[in-house]
DNA sequence: ATAGCCATGTAACCAGTTACATGATTGA
DNA sequence: TCAATCATGTAACTGGTTACATGGCTAT
């Protein structure tokens, strides 16, 4: 549902084709959002179907052409009522939380290179949120406000990605270390 | 897909109907996976299907008769395959996030009742995994075997809520002060 | 009375994924 | 020559949600 949104917002911001706005997809958005190209395609066709979006063909030598998409009136209503709507904690599904959660059960050598290698991704998306991080601040000292909602919302994956390392690294001591003692992470009552 | 490797997991351990099953989801598992019943019977059936579960009916008398599944050897190797398999990390869907991305657009204050109201279910459901975890201390002071991993895995769900709490504080703040300064969460490069 | 628990399911729908398809240009 | 980028899409499938359906027992 929420892809449609997510479009309206960044043509909203620019008019873009399909291909500009999978790509506007992967930058920002795409760390809380992501949809392929072809769910784009899907979804531009049905809200120019409802009138929620307009476009201007461009023709291109040697590419194909363009379609521009603009968001209409109607869009822009739509957008603003959702904007306004209440949204509820997302379902989290977490295969890898499964597997942990059976720890006992299958081969604990295995689960440890698994915990392992997500750690390395984990820490590999943490090194590309801190980059992008850099460039909020490298151009100017002082933050563009257009740019100061992103960059909030960054800082959320960064914060993410951490907590994700954390908590993979005690799992894998446990792993380890089969007897060791945990304390609570709230100590009293 | 997963949601069938769950329920065989929580089957293996126990034998049970899918009412049961369905009940076992809200604890435990649920925190990181969620199955309506409907699903689950949907899942059952079609395991039984293909082979990976069985069942005995029990008769109850004033209560409908219970279908009470066990894995197959079929069941346990097709499990035991899953868990020996690579998971990716999985995709993060947050509307909420979108919402706050482009909070310049829209208004500020509908946002802000937002977020508090947000933070306000985090706090709960903060709070009910704390609680949880003095379960798991209360009864004796060292803990079972078989409880080790759940419980791990418990305070993943205790540290998840605790982190967004602290970003949902800091956005609240950011839309109460528009121009307070944000330093970068790595200072340096 | 009415709500909630016990216990089962089917049918229709929707969002998102995977596979398939086309075709020119540019750089290694 | 091979891969990548630009640029568009369709079709089939799958996992999960929502709506609908039944019906007795128990506690307030």
């Amino acid at each position: 549902m929420s892809v449609k949104f997510a479009l309206l917002i960044l043509m909203d911001k620019e008019p873009a084709s399909g291909y500009d706005l999978a790509q506007r997809f992967n930058r920002g958005i795409g760390q809380f959002w992501q949809a392929s190209h072809q769910q784009i395609y899907q979804q531009l066709k049905k809200m120019h179907e409802q009138g929620f979006v307009q476009f201007t063909v461009q023709k291109q030598q040697g590419k194909p052409d363009r379609k521009v998409y603009e968001i209409t009136a109607a869009g822009e209503q739509d957008l603003n009522e959702w904007l306004a709507a209440q949204e509820k904690p997302p379902t989290v599904r977490d295969a890898l939380l499964i597997k942990i959660y059976a720890a006992s059960r299958g081969d604990p050598q295995r689960l440890l290179n698994e915990v392992q290698r997500h750690i390395q991704l984990h820490e590999t998306q943490l090194v590309a949120h801190l980059q992008e991080e850099q460039q909020f601040f490298s151009a100017n000292k002082t933050m563009q406000r257009k740019l100061r909602w992103p960059y909030i919302t960054l800082r959320r994956g960064i914060r993410y990605e951490q907590e994700w390392i954390e908590w993979l690294k005690e799992v894998q001591i446990c792993l380890v270390d089969d007897s060791l003692p945990l304390k609570p992470l709230r100590p009293s009552l």
